[in-house]
DNA sequence: CGTGTAAGGAATTCTGACACG
DNA sequence: CGTGTAAGGAATTCTGACACG
């Protein structure tokens, strides 16, 4: 296993709010709405608190620029779902390229 | 530039003490009192607040360990002096290696 | 020496709501 | 729609200290 994507600690949910506020100029209110609306998905601690990854600091600051721009956070969830798309085409493609792999021999 | 180590995230100093608990096993006691014996060195946010990286929490499992084993605190912090003093030779032969790329072709 | 703990205070985070627009 | 804010409470973190060993 093992795509380009990976470096660990990148996913690792571990940051609280308030230091994804200093890490993208973004308000508390702002971040948790972002979350209502679906935008982005933090892990909770036992007692309730918010943790982030570092991607989701990533994802927030992409969201900043987009909101900027002028878009509403409904578009920018379509945004998410075709990414969402196109991974799942990716994964497609990874697991037939494993089933190619595989049965190459037999042919 | 850019040696074996670089990764981004997993120096960056985002993570509070009680994440770090979670993630290490060890005692908010535990932790405060290996910085004390200057084995660790987060930062502090605006408030005083300690912030951890990814980095320090490795070495904090490294630490347990250690402390497992028996050794003490002085002794653990020999082991880092050592490493600083291997990081340092490393960086000479780096350097060493940078000027004689620069200069081998006037020899 | 390394760690637990109670103490008191300050800062953090949470939720639900009202406000403006 | 997106965001600010005051409200009240619960959880977090901080420091300095006493305790045991």
């Amino acid at each position: 296993m093992g795509s380009s994507v990976d470096n660990s600690y990148m996913y690792k949910k571990v940051i609280s709010i308030g230091t994804v506020c200093e890490l993208t100029g973004l308000s508390e209110r702002q971040i948790r709405y972002y979350e209502e609306r679906e935008l982005i998905f933090p892990k909770r601690s036992e007692k309730g608190n918010r943790k982030y990854s570092f991607s989701d600091v990533e994802t927030l600051m992409d969201i900043a620029n987009k909101m900027e721009d002028g878009l509403q956070t409904s578009e920018l969830r379509r945004e998410i779902k075709n990414k969402e798309v196109d991974k799942s085409s990716v994964n497609e493609r990874m697991i037939r390229g494993q089933l190619n792999a595989h049965f190459r021999r037999r042919d």
